[in-house]
DNA sequence: CGCTATCTTGAATCCCTTCAAGTCGCGTGG
DNA sequence: CCACGCGACTTGAAGGGATTCAAGATAGCG
């Protein structure tokens, strides 16, 4: 089970203040969310909600890293969203979820209960527009990923991949600080629809070319941003090369 | 160009009137929405928008089918969303598109300018929370054709293509009559991540096993809904089924 | 220091693509 | 009226990129 945080972290100090659902409140919008929500914090590897599961909350990532998943009955997995802090789980007029929510790091979630949330987004615009932002911007994502998906090679997929990587979760001086990999080669085998061997040899064949480097296993650096970015397909000269 | 339609459809003949953006909306709320709406109408294979167009409107799809794609440089290209009508085009804070809209066939927009409409957002709770329920909607969607890109066969693919249209387009009185296919057999492998052969080959072998036949290269209908069923990889065994 | 999860690498296979050569259906113009 | 042309679809054969199957190497953790 999840861990019941009592520390009520204060709204103003929150990491994802100005990113999150909250982002455009004003200190007396804020206060009503206060009144409804609660922490709660889960361990690496540790399923938060099943597909089909009854939503008892509406909830924000604060930190750590999450997946969304969909396992077919013979076991293939997809990935459907990598969720990073400000994301969110679940909406209005929504009762369940239709995928698996799983922790894929150390995990804090920041949650307000379903039936006053939905209260707020009818009655309050900086929260349902907001929300209704962030809904399309995940849309926005989740159409390019279906690119990938549909259409891009095994080296392409990775390549994309490992740039989001930076983008997201990188450190804004790009090239000379580590990024940071939570995920096992399964795992992104199931994030890019792939198996975890093709992972494994393009990730190889990317560090043979000097293109990206290895601290630990759940460490890299990017050597060569240029060569990256020509092999994610989403470059007008990346056609050229290659 | 697109043709400006004078004629000034009354909102409560809208045959989306109950499913699209303005579901909530009270007679009040819709006379502001009027002040702010035109229609334009477009023929079929017309583009509509290109990927990077500032998006002068906030769209609904009254009728007609359009496509949402994106090409990569060499050519590739992954269809991202089919719009029915209800569907609808751009979002608060979006001043541009990302993918290439096109009418796939005859097709009637409602439209309402981006900065009104905008402001209409941030102050009217029932098109906010509409906005960001049917936005939740379509990421769902989007999600789910993550788990049909990155991990179902090509049969797979098809059975489970042919299955949304009986369920978004097809007679309410599913087997008995036909449904109505808008896309070209490489619209359909766009869509999918195939190629066009792979969409013929995959459509011949479903008509030769009798599970669907087609009238003409529009219209087809569903011989054995259960065959379909269990094809998708959708179901554990085809057994609970309307 | 050994156990186990994770990752690597090779070889064979397969599903889908690619390339090629048609056929089909329909509107148009001679 | 029908031949023509063209877009859409079909079908076959060859090829290839990713998967599958199978060992083994590595590393993180007790």
């Amino acid at each position: 089970m999840s861990t019941f945080t009592n520390e009520h972290i204060n709204c103003s100090n929150c990491p994802i203040r100005h990113r999150a659902i909250c982002a455009r409140c004003d200190t007396a919008e804020l206060d009503l969310l206060d009144q409804i929500k609660s922490y709660n914090t889960y361990d690496a590897s540790q399923p938060i909600l099943w597909r089909g599961d009854v939503l008892p909350h509406f909830s924000s990532i604060v930190s750590g890293v999450a997946s969304l998943t969909k396992t077919m009955e013979d076991g293939r997995t997809q990935m459907v969203g990598l969720l990073l802090p400000s994301d969110f789980i679940g909406g209005p007029g929504r009762k369940s979820i239709e995928f698996d929510v799983t922790a894929i790091t150390k995990l804090t979630l920041c949650s307000f209960r379903r039936q006053p949330f939905n209260e707020l987004v009818r009655d309050v615009p900086h929260i349902a527009s907001r929300l209704a932002e962030m809904a399309l911007d995940e849309l926005d994502a989740a159409r390019e990923w279906m690119v990938l998906l549909g259409r891009k090679t095994a080296k392409e997929k990775i390549a994309t991949f490992l740039e989001m990587l930076v983008r997201r979760v990188g450190h804004p001086d790009r090239s000379s600080h580590s990024v940071d990999l939570p995920l096992t080669q399964d795992e992104i085998a199931n994030f890019l629809g792939l198996t975890l061997e093709t992972v494994s040899r393009q990730m190889s064949a990317f560090r043979k070319n000097r293109v990206i480097e290895f601290l630990d296993r759940r460490h890299f650096r990017v050597l060569d941003m240029r060569a990256l970015n020509l092999a994610s397909g989403d470059d007008a000269d990346g056609a050229i090369l290659s």
